[in-house]
DNA sequence: TAGGCCATCTGGTCCT
DNA sequence: AGGACCAGATGGCCTA
């Protein structure tokens, strides 16, 4: 590390910056030699460049919504042209986050939204966004080997069409199984607490309920119950939705046809049967054969007796 | 007010 | 030399 070292009378320096500091005892004038810590940038003055390579920028620094200005400082062309191509290169990088967000499905990016902590109507922070698309990715790399494996002619994968939330084409749900339902409430679970995107531990399902002849799912609050265990239908509908307060409005939300693709085991975008629902079946099976692990819970309620919602 | 998120600046490194 | 990339520092904004 480049050092320099000054006789240091008066004022006193910053103390972050000294890394030694020998005072040297002389009687005579009882001064002190300092070493300091090289500044990191010494930016060259104005008066070393031609009046022509000055720029006043930071024009392009957010200005704040307080007004306050902020100060512009001189630079030389070149630190400017090279802060305006960081900057550019941010751009692409956000760009390439605002992209990858738009391949998160809608009805995912909502719930998460509305469970994160963060208040709705907020995007997806470049995190989550990482997040929600390797859960994404996870999501339709079991899918694909679910496929592998239900399908003993295998000329149908090369003609596979796999659902893009973002795409404006409908997918194809006939080639869309069972699985989806898995990868919905394995999504809807919160990310784990640390970063580690490596993780394969698999969270907890997330239980919904369904209201009849209409696109919106009610999120039924974890606190209703145990981690993996599933709700008997006949308990949501004669105790939690008897109690509205039991519900949290905010957990209420939408999807598109584009999203039913995946929450429907149908090729149309009917409404399915209250029930449990494996991954192998698409018919409800009884409550004493459900595996928790392996079963998502499926209630419907009519419109009328949907919990106030934000609307 | 603390913490999260973000944009920007800047020094450093690698590559062409 | 200049561009691309990365990481650390900094400060503003927002929310709980």
């Amino acid at each position: 590390m480049s050092q320099i070292s000054v006789v240091h009378y008066n004022p006193p320096i910053n103390k972050g910056n000294v890394l030694q500091q020998n005072n040297v005892s002389n009687k005579q004038n009882d001064r002190q030699i300092i070493v300091l810590r090289k500044p990191q940038h010494i930016l060259p003055q104005p008066k070393d460049y031609d009046k022509d390579d000055i720029l006043i920028t930071n024009t392009a620094r957010k200005k704040p919504k307080s007004g306050k200005e902020i100060k512009t400082s001189a630079q030389p062309v070149a630190v400017a042209r090279r802060n305006a191509r960081e900057r550019n290169r941010v751009k692409q990088v956000n760009n390439g986050f605002a992209t990858l967000r738009q391949h998160i499905p809608n009805f995912i990016a909502a719930t998460f939204e509305n469970t994160n902590g963060r208040g709705g109507n907020k995007k997806l922070s470049k995190v989550e966004t990482l997040r929600m698309a390797v859960e994404y990715i996870r999501s339709l790399e079991d899918l694909l080997a679910m496929d592998v494996d239900n399908n003993d002619a295998t000329e149908n994968i090369s003609n596979l069409s796999y659902p893009s939330p973002s795409s404006s084409t409908s997918p194809s749900l006939q080639n869309i199984n069972q699985t989806n339902l898995s990868y919905c409430y394995q999504v809807l679970s919160p990310p784990a607490e640390d970063d580690d995107m490596s993780s394969t531990a698999t969270p907890p399902p997330q239980q919904f309920i369904r209201i009849n002849a209409t696109n919106s799912y009610q999120i039924i609050p974890s606190n209703l119950y145990e981690n993996g265990e599933n709700l008997d239908p006949m308990i949501v509908e004669n105790h939690i939705l008897s109690d509205p307060n039991l519900m949290d409005p905010s957990l209420e939300f939408s999807v598109d046809n584009q999203d039913l693709s995946y929450l429907n085991h149908m090729h149309t975008t009917s409404s399915l049967s209250p029930g449990i629902y494996s991954d192998t079946s698409l018919s409800p099976i009884s409550l004493d054969k459900s595996d928790q692990n392996c079963f998502i819970p499926v209630f419907n309620t009519p419109p009328s007796r949907s919990i106030k919602s934000k609307y």
